[in-house]
DNA sequence: AAGTGTTTTCAGAATATTTTGAAAGAATAC
DNA sequence: GTATTCTTTCAAAATATTCTGAAAACACTT
């Protein structure tokens, strides 16, 4: 089982492990912000901050949680990209190992929600405004007032969807970025950039 | 009470209210992309896309939902800054009027995400750091394998610290930003930067 | 001051999400 | 083939979140 901690009880281990868990936690508050549940948060957090490969019974029992979270939040995980199943000669258990780089784990995270909520709500923009382009409506006699909340409206439909489309576009550039190239350019917009007065 | 849809059921009100509806059924379907509930952000919805100040009756009869249910939200609402309250002659009640301009929308829920997520998470990382900077660990016998362990832990914290605070710095630069700003920027980086796609 | 219309609050109800655990399903060993 | 070990699934239980509605608080008016 867990070959995490073993006869040694030095100081060292036992800080290694507190720090270990303090990071679990801090990471699982996470959770929400890319859209998992906190013990999903919490078994990426045991993973890459330990950085080994894992079993399921090692992370059962480090994390406190059932055999079917367990199963389940590391399917997940793999599912999204950032975990690797490794085995070890001898043993039949499969192993997890976390990606390693923090970049790749932030476009898996974007890429995930690029997919399940960007996606489809600029489809469903998109054709809300083509059922009520001008011209539509279902016909003729709208008076005055009417037409004029009807522009409006197509004109804030228009905006909305306007800003959607381009961060969506900044999404999807970033998603084509190599790790490198991400670093540089997120390090020179964040630094460089602006500063309070900022220009272009 | 609801002077949106007065006697003139004409086709032209049919087909906007509609669309409205259809509108408010996909931001709110958004909601958790920005950590709200469903409600909040249905009601957001509406009174942006209906574009003219509502009351509180006006939202709860729209929407079907509770008092309760429609005060709060309002008033969370013009807490993220993009509800006014308004008043109207002659009225008592209260109406609420949403920012029009979906940059400014767009900022306020970048600077609560920042301020109730990553500002918490940074601070969390940089304590645990503090606490396992080398030479702490609670003082000596550390074999060579711990002390190794302990080195690649502070690694993989160092460099997800690294990460956050870069995005963290971007974040922060967007809040500084005006719209008009915030528009070409989002339009030239889309666009323009790395390779591939970018394509709504 | 009491009266009237409006807004806020919050305990409990309703709803949604997450977790468990045991049974079924694979995969490998014998 | 059966036995053994490990993994997945999923209905029910536990938990967390959201919503309601009625009471309290507030803000005007007379």
């Amino acid at each position: 089982m867990s070959q995490q901690v073993q006869q040694t009880d030095s100081a060292g281990a036992l800080a290694l492990v507190a720090a270990q868990d303090r990071f679990i936690a801090v990471w699982g508050q996470m959770g929400s912000t890319w859209g998992v549940s906190r013990t999903m948060a919490e078994v990426h957090a045991l993973l890459f901050i330990v950085g080994e490969p894992m079993c399921t019974d090692d992370v059962m029992e480090r994390l406190a949680i059932s055999r079917g979270n367990a199963s389940m939040s590391l399917r997940a995980l793999v599912d999204w990209g950032i975990l690797a199943r490794v085995h070890k000669r001898g043993d039949r258990k499969e192993y997890f190992q976390a990606e390693g780089d923090p970049w790749v784990i932030l476009r898996a995270v974007v890429a995930e929600r690029m997919k399940r909520e960007m996606h489809p709500v600029l489809a469903g923009l998109a054709e809300i405004r083509d059922a009520t382009e001008p011209g539509r409506a279902g016909g003729g006699a709208v008076d005055a007032a009417q037409a004029g909340r009807i522009a409006s409206h197509n004109e804030r439909l228009e905006s909305m969807i306007e800003v959607l489309g381009l961060l969506s576009g900044l999404g999807e550039k970033l998603l084509g970025m190599p790790t490198e190239q991400l670093r540089l350019a997120a390090g020179a917009l964040g630094a460089g950039l602006g500063g309070g007065g900022g220009r272009l």
